[in-house]
DNA sequence: TGTACATCAGTGAACGCGCGTTCACTGATGTAC
DNA sequence: TGTACATCAGTGAACGCGCGTTCACTGATGTAC
């Protein structure tokens, strides 16, 4: 914040970083583009010479979001290594890192009802996170025998389904639950994998 | 809706009626008392003959949310007949039909913000909720050798995710998903149960 | 280096709107006699 | 059965508020000469 004239400098990422944090406060419905803009230090109407509006606004937040999602991912994925098992449970920590971490993003991906389709930019960077989960659920799923295989892609729902339960469920309020969302996560994916052959039964 | 005249007969439950169809077209945040008053036939101002506001309108919404939930549950749950496992199959069906039938419901339970310890109404809801769903669990994991079995808690928190995770990202909007939300937790819920060893490995 | 000018990111006032909530009121209903 | 009256569920007007968006503007910045 070292220009601080009439000129702003870089509005339009201090908007991004504003709306970032009141969508958790307020929740994606009750965010407002008033709010955004004061705490910018910002009239209302400077967001327009950079935003279409307030939806605009929380859809490049969703975008944004997509892409340090796909990011966190590929890192944590690191391409099946060292083993497509352990390399697996890393993307699952990496999910809930990810929703920890960055709330906001979180929220304007799978709360505030953006559709990845309301733009060609939201839809790529969500179809590369998409990718991503794809090939290390592909990855994963080699292991198995070809015919006791589920597909691909109910296997990646499951695994999604969970992790987005287990984040909304015990990791957005104080919940009386006496485990942590990371236990839950890597418990509920181990006997989940263990279901699927991908772990010994025993031991 | 017979009685026509200056009083309603049953505002209150007419007003939750509306709320109930209101939030889910306009979820738990863009929710507004006047349009489901307009709904209702009603001024804005009759509400607060039967309602503190507001609030206590959606909270309302959710306690009958967790009765009607605690009543699905249990009748799935049937007393654990004809088996263990297969009542526990109901009841995760039971979940989906009732995140499907009743949306308005199961935003103002999970979505809106209302902690269950908001009125003791509403606590003890959600609590014979709980008691119904832990009881299930505890049923099916008596089957588990001791020594193998994961905390009654830890296990029903699983299911919940998985459940929630599955209404969330596959029953809400249309999806690209070749799965029915149906599909995808009836067999999630069978992968894991396996691997916990309560259906057999092969076959 | 200095000046004229184009650019454009911001202002500030205004708009129409719907919100939740309050208040004094009124008219329908039900009860006592 | 008929009348007087209490009750109370509704009205309708008003409140202050913050919203998203528009508009003509202005002042800071950068460029051409």
């Amino acid at each position: 914040m070292s220009k601080q004239g009439y000129h702003h400098g870089n509005l339009r990422q201090a908007l991004i970083k504003a709306a970032l944090e009141l969508i958790p406060e307020q929740g994606p419905t009750g965010f407002t583009l008033s709010e955004a803009a004061k705490r910018a230090g910002v009239t209302p109407a400077a967001v327009y010479r950079h935003f279409e509006g307030r939806e605009d606004l929380i859809a490049e937040c969703a975008r944004q979001g997509y892409g340090i999602f796909a990011d966190l991912m590929e890192h944590a994925w690191a391409g099946g290594k060292p083993s497509a098992l352990a390399a697996f449970g890393a993307t699952g920590r990496a999910y809930l890192a990810f929703a920890r971490k960055f709330p906001g993003h979180y929220m304007a991906m799978f709360e505030a009802g953006i559709l990845p389709n309301r733009s060609p930019q939201i839809a790529e960077a969500a179809e590369r996170a998409h990718r991503i989960t794809t090939t290390a659920a592909s990855a994963l799923m080699a292991h198995i025998p070809a015919e006791r295989r589920p597909p691909v892609a109910m296997f990646a729902a499951h695994i999604r389904a969970l992790s987005h339960g287990v984040v909304e469920l015990y990791a957005r309020t104080p919940t009386s639950s006496p485990f942590s969302p990371e236990e839950l996560l890597e418990s509920g994916i181990g006997v989940y994998l263990r279901g699927l052959g991908l772990i010994a039964a025993d031991h």
